[in-house]
DNA sequence: GCGATATGGTAACACTTGTTACTATTATGT
DNA sequence: ACATAATAGTAACAAGTGTTACCATATCGC
């Protein structure tokens, strides 16, 4: 993406930032990030990882906390953290795993599950919004394009 | 993004979060953001915000303390913190801005530009292999999106 | 069965980040 | 010109995060 002539040899590489694509994706996830989080922060005070595992828990009745930070994208004390916030507002709830004792079943309250139906379309307008911006093409394009290059990004981390 | 049935009226919605456009944003931006910070954190103890502020000097000779800030999207705190940080390492120096006493005028140091000089071609040939993974259509569309989208969002930050 | 190892989770510490308030300097209104 | 406001930057404290070590339970090898 950067408008850098392909080096051919050892000359010095003229670098813009601004056209680099990491970069770009981030300040863009950065700027989509903001105006959702703008629903659940300023107006419900939850944080981004609370959020996200709220958002997992509603379409599920009960998940194992291993599970639901793992599909958040949560290491296991960010986990342990958001869930423990959640808790100290009585959002959801936590019970020990009958089976494994060592791990948690997490379900939402009833406070959580009514704060999670009110969440839910203030983002889905959020996202129709943002959404509105595009073709339906482009919507389709972004669709392939977040998949092919989230694979190849895995590649390179694994690896080093 | 979301594969919800467009609500005609008071229905529950189905959500998804991992079919949630902000939310696949977020994880490709920070899986893309990881291998590029494998690069300038691991091998070369680097901040990310400390890099952005780098990559920015790289291209200028020399650059107010504040508009580093601007350009690099940090707000004058983390600017302060970083630039700081960049100094302890001799990477980049300040000195007061003669017109105007408040500000500082930054450049990078001898060290800090062999360092950068280091670092462009490694970003770089990363990006190279992320992109790798598109066409050249789908990289074009890719530009487009990010634009329509980041000024999308930018609209909603602003007003609420 | 039982010692070694792995797993889910949390405590505690260091470090980073956000927030508010403040200093110094410059711009503005009258 | 002078009080008022705005701007660049930092100090100081609160809050959040990463890291390591640890506890309890469960699994594996033999």
């Amino acid at each position: 993406m950067n408008n850098n002539n392909k080096p051919t040899g050892a000359e010095k590489v003229p670098f813009d930032l601004s056209r680099f694509m990491p970069y770009q994706l981030a300040v863009l996830a950065d700027d989509v990030s903001d105006t959702i989080a703008q629903v659940y922060v300023d107006r419900f005070d939850l944080g981004r990882n609370e959020w996200r595992i709220m958002a997992w828990l509603g379409s599920a009745r009960t998940m194992s906390a291993k599970d639901l930070g793992r599909r958040a994208g949560l290491d296991k004390m960010q986990t342990s953290r958001a869930l423990a916030r959640l808790q100290d507002k009585d959002l959801v709830s936590l019970k020990r795993d009958a089976q494994d004792r060592r791990g948690n079943i997490v379900q939402l309250t009833r406070a959580g599950r009514t704060l999670y139906d009110k969440i839910v379309p203030l983002v889905l307008a959020r996202e129709d919004y943002l959404l509105a911006a595009l073709t339906h093409q482009e919507i389709a394009a972004l669709d392939t394009i977040i998949g092919k290059l989230r694979q190849q990004a895995i590649g390179l981390k694994t690896r080093g």
